[in-house]
DNA sequence: CGATCTCTTGAGTTCCCTCAACTTAGGTGG
DNA sequence: CCACCTAAGTTGAGGGAACTCAAGAGATCG
């Protein structure tokens, strides 16, 4: 199907989603080889485009390679909700196809490079490569844990804490794939996408932003992130570091 | 291990849990046995008793056969958010022992008997009963849409939106395991616990049942929710019958 | 039958939203 | 390369939804 020019160049684009993987549960030769080959044949999407929408039924399972990716709904009043960022190496629901239909949409922020894997090769993967079963309910228990964890920001934090706590985890994230430099990173997000991710107003977030920069804890330009006092910050967030369950148990 | 007698209560027990899983993914006479096997020995807990508290060392899987729990978290600053309710039938997470420790609590709302699947039990299920393992993982995608649900509610809907969806999404669930008449059902949840579901506070949540009530909307007396005007209460919420994903996509 | 928890209602405050205008940055074509 | 266009960011003024504080009524239980 693909020369070994191809397989070279998926080998390199996948490997944010494998070294995540293999951070969670480390990864034989074997295993590695049978994700690449899954993860094969990478699709490019535009800003604001979507991978699926609500309603429809679902297909592969996505695997983000390059570029930013979130999870959203329109509310009947037009407003948007954001659930989830996905950032390279993420990976959407693992058995998303016992489903009916889409219950949210998803959709690129950035352009991005997604990959998809079949429903036939998930099931082979999990059924015969026990570690890579492994990692990826490690991941997919992270990924609830982030979402559990929106929901109390959403619920209980005022709007600087709020913001505070997303910069913390988007950052967190960041550097655990290698895409922070100390106390710096890319943030493609316009404050209006973080606005409906934080349930907010783009406009407040504006200001919130001008306040925690004015208070000497972060600023933001250009889509780049500058985190000035992570002590500070990652006080006004409220954040444990702990949430994203860095270290993994023990394999038993 | 137990006498017959024991056994035929502890199936009495697991029927809201099996039949749960039973309505996703239609399951053998084997699968009910060994899942009958597996839930026995239930505990009961007490109101405001933890199963499980933020920082432990995550064990078995709890599966609640009756009475309600929720999913909490407490901030440094004291207030509280829960994430999700599981009632009767609802179990939690499958993969959790992959966990170094939990990032949340767990607390019995109401009395409550709750089962455990200990680790092995759930790896040999898993492996050996597909029929349950596809059930259980369908299970977990709908609580997986729920949280989602929540994070749309509490981020982009105002109270009276949010009591209303928070009302009949409970109403469905509450619906669909047997535990609610037409038109109503028990809702053993003060409205503190209900304030710290919503993200908002019980007294503000007390303003909004009686706006609801004046509308004739929905009214709750006495640990019971007497829904009006369903469709009313369904427009004010924009709910969506769907995001439950009550139809299950056929088996392939 | 007092103690305690839950519910209810009022008054005042605050956080965030809405609306609106203006500035800045980035991209495109003449 | 400038002129234009559009999207994104910034700031102000005013309003409203939800919060805080407080006090009292009602229910539940030993």
């Amino acid at each position: 199907m693909s020369s070994s020019g191809d397989c070279r160049y998926v080998s390199s684009m996948t490997n944010r989603f494998i070294s995540k993987l293999n951070g969670l549960v480390p990864l034989t030769a074997s295993d590695i080889a049978i994700l690449e080959d899954a993860a094969a044949r990478p699709r490019e999407y535009q800003p604001r485009q979507d991978l699926i929408r609500e309603g429809d039924e679902p297909g592969p399972m996505f695997v983000v390679l390059e570029g930013w990716v979130c999870r959203y709904k329109i509310l009947p009043n037009g407003a948007r909700q954001i659930m989830a960022f996905l950032m390279p190496g993420d990976g959407c629901d693992l058995h998303i196809t016992l489903l009916n239909e889409m219950d949210h949409s998803i959709q690129a922020v950035t352009k991005a490079t997604v990959a998809t894997i079949s429903k036939d090769e998930m099931s082979e993967m999990l059924a015969t490569h026990h570690n890579i079963a492994r990692a990826m309910y490690a991941a997919q228990l992270i990924d609830e844990g982030i979402m559990r964890a929106w929901i109390v920001s959403i619920g209980r934090r005022n709007a600087t804490e709020r913001v505070a706590h997303l910069i913390c985890e988007l950052y967190i994230r960041a550097r655990s794939i290698g895409l922070a430099d100390e106390g710096e990173f890319a943030l493609p997000l316009s404050q209006a996408v973080l606005a409906d991710a934080l349930g907010l107003t783009a406009v407040h977030v504006n200001r919130i932003l001008k306040e925690l920069r004015v208070a000497g804890a972060m600023s933001i330009k250009r889509g780049s992130v500058t985190i000035l006092d992570p002590i500070a910050l990652i006080q006004i967030a409220g954040f444990d570091e702990n949430y994203l369950h860095r270290r993994m148990r023990r394999a038993g």
